[in-house]
DNA sequence: TTGATATATTGATGATGGTCAATATTCCAG
DNA sequence: CTGGAATATTGACCATCATCAATATATCAA
């Protein structure tokens, strides 16, 4: 389910520039909005922060639920969110879950700001 | 009440580096989130997407309640988010007002991201 | 198999958010 | 000053969301 709406550099088949859209339509705001949802909240940002800041590239749930102040329920539904919106990856390995930032994601993000 | 978070390059004097935050913290967090907030909603992306693609770089109100399909209260209350998220400048020239970017706001946001 | 540990899911609850109808405000024209 | 037009604000309603407690699932150890 991973839904980072893709810069689908022309998609039809015309060499030229349909020149960015004149206006984003209704259902590409749909899904623009949906990555920028999974970034509306202070706890979501901390964990992608945390997770980048880690040197091996990736933290396990356990890792993750003490610096915020959360139970490990809604720790893990974040998480699950953040996945589902393409930013993060999950690898289980044994009992332990480990979430790594999808490479390019961020830049990506930063592709639709400039495609709006 | 400006609120796009102002990557402010080493607060305290510390001439070296607290090298960009071990991780981001809780106030931050919250900053941040604010402007993805005001992002995580397609008609307000749409809005911003209609007043970028203006030629003019303004509409005002009565050019922005049409294409979206929704009553002018409510592109009011949207434009007032974005206003107050940084994102958009307000200008009243008589009995309408303009809505024109920020320059440079999104390409801020776009560094909120790589400062994660 | 049994117990223990790590994580996910479910269900409920209180808070936040998008939308509209009605009303208020502000400004221009006459 | 009065009427009308553009925009903003208020209050209410319904939907979505963040959070937690309880429970389920999965994996390892003994």
């Amino acid at each position: 389910m991973n839904s980072l709406p893709v810069i689908d550099q022309a998609s039809d088949d015309a060499c030229c520039a349909p020149a960015s859209a004149p206006a984003l339509g209704a259902e590409e705001a749909k899904q623009k909005a949906l990555v920028f949802k999974a970034l509306a909240d202070p706890n979501r940002l901390r964990l992608l922060s945390i997770v980048k800041a880690e040197s091996s590239g990736e933290s396990c749930v356990c890792d993750l639920t003490d610096p915020l102040d959360l139970g490990q329920p809604t720790v893990s539904h974040h998480l699950k969110i953040l996945v589902d919106a393409g930013l993060l990856h999950r690898e289980k390995r044994g009992t332990w879950a480990y979430y790594s930032l999808v490479p390019g994601a961020l830049d990506d993000v930063a592709g639709l700001l400039a495609t709006l």
